[in-house]
DNA sequence: GAACCAATAT
DNA sequence: AATATTGGTT
């Protein structure tokens, strides 16, 4: 793969051999790991790289090798240096120079594609695929004549300082320029920023108007709804605060909250898009793939199952957290283990999609409507499903619990 | 020249 | 289909 030089924004680590002033990134020749961090245990732990490459590894990001290394013996370049310089001191077609990047940060995924060279080449750390092209012709085919036009490939960890500065600069501010000042990566071109930041701005245009409807559907629920759960005077049953305005989602339970998935330790790998963080291999083979899965708590019951999107801002602690659908997701109840009883499930309506009046029934509830439903079942599993939602069949859930070690059923509590 | 947006390419 | 790049407009 690329672009993981483990130098850290100080320097300290000792990963100075692999620190490239200019855009450069790390090749591996090893197919199944990255033996240049074996000495970096905690980097191992650091990354997941599951959720930066995804599991089938076919979102990986790129990586162009200058055409001056695969002219020559491509491995042999591999193995005398792990680092792969590109794209360093080229001008692109604003002039803008690309000055390079150098790497502070705790694991830099810095890389940048030469359309003059002849072959994108990907490595992906897996030796059946490690090759592949990317936007093979573009540039190459078309745009041949000294044009330096070079396809930035948007790492985690670049997008997470792109976050990073428009967060800073607070999203209204945020212009490329600025941007790209904040984020200290000198081989990006203000051209390159302000197209991701078009991408950035649009879906969290998208982003905030999902949770708006999602929101609006929970103010809904209050208004003609049964009592939800607790949430009174601002304040759920438990004492938390009531959820921000306009995510109408409760927040992570204070006390009871599991830790984060060990292997984040020091900041939450942010997904490659399209990547969900959640195993997918633990979900149920029936569960709609469209929407966010009732989490792994089954396995592993965190009490708080949250992701931190590609686009989404960082949470850190000191920047906002906007909580997805994903977040509102908590390990059901265990079986046989009481917990107190809210009063009723919410009943849910159709949506419309609009607030105010109470709506006219609409037989096609909107999307976001549905994953609301699904998420306060799944919050609240011993209430009575709502219209149109059907339990899972008995057989599916004994056989389920059994796997989880639980052989005996209480009797029935007969609450319905 | 910068920023934004739409169109286009991959 | 998603995403990056390019080109046009302000």
């Amino acid at each position: 793969m690329l672009a993981l030089s483990p130098a850290t924004r100080d320097g300290c680590d000792g990963g100075s051999e692999f620190l490239d002033t200019t855009c450069g990134f790390s090749i591996n020749p090893e197919d199944d790991e990255f033996p240049e961090f074996a000495d970096h245990g905690d980097l191992l732990d650091i990354i997941d790289f599951d959720d930066l490459f995804g599991v089938a590894g076919d979102m990986l990001p790129d990586l162009e090798i200058d055409p001056e290394i695969l002219a020559g013996d491509f491995s042999d370049h591999m193995n005398a240096s792990s680092t792969v310089t590109t794209a360093s001191d080229k001008t692109d077609s604003q002039g803008e120079t690309n000055k390079g990047v150098s790497e502070k940060g705790h694991e830099e995924v810095v890389s940048k594609r030469d359309d003059t060279a002849t072959e994108s080449v990907t490595y992906d750390g897996d030796g059946e695929r490690d090759r592949k092209r990317k936007y093979p012709s573009s540039a190459s085919s078309k745009n041949n004549e000294g044009k330096r036009k070079v396809k930035v490939d948007w790492t985690p960890e670049l997008h997470r300082r792109f976050v990073e500065a428009v967060e800073q600069l607070g999203v209204d501010k945020a212009v490329p320029s600025r941007i790209l000042e904040l984020m200290g990566v000198h081989c990006l071109t203000r051209h390159n920023v302000a197209s991701h930041l078009q991408k950035y701005r649009s879906h969290r245009k998208h982003l905030l108007a999902r949770e708006a409807e999602a929101a609006n559907w929970t103010r809904k629920r209050h208004i003609y709804g049964v009592e939800t759960g607790g949430n009174i005077n601002g304040r759920n049953k438990n004492g938390w605060l009531a959820p921000a305005p306009t995510i109408g989602f409760p927040p992570p339970p204070p006390v009871a909250v599991a830790p984060p998935p060990v292997h984040h330790h020091h900041f939450r790998p942010l997904h490659v898009w399209g990547h969900p963080t959640v195993d997918q291999s633990v979900m149920p083979h029936v569960w709609p793939k469209h929407l966010p899965p009732p989490s792994n708590a089954m396995h592993n019951p965190p009490f708080w199952v949250s992701d931190s999107p590609y686009w989404h801002p960082i949470h850190n602690g000191t920047t906002p957290y906007l909580p997805t659908v994903a977040t509102r997701f908590r390990a059901p109840p265990v079986a046989g283990i009481p917990q107190a009883l809210p009063p009723h499930h919410t009943v849910y309506k159709p949506d419309n999609g609009f607030g105010g009046a109470r709506p006219p029934v609409d037989l096609h509830p909107s999307k976001e409507s549905v994953d609301a439903a699904i998420g306060d079942v799944l919050a609240r599993p011993w209430l009575p499903l709502p219209l149109g939602l059907k339990p899972p069949a008995v057989d599916g859930v004994m056989s389920e619990l059994h796997r989880h070690g639980v052989s005996e059923v209480p009797p029935t509590a007969s609450c319905a």
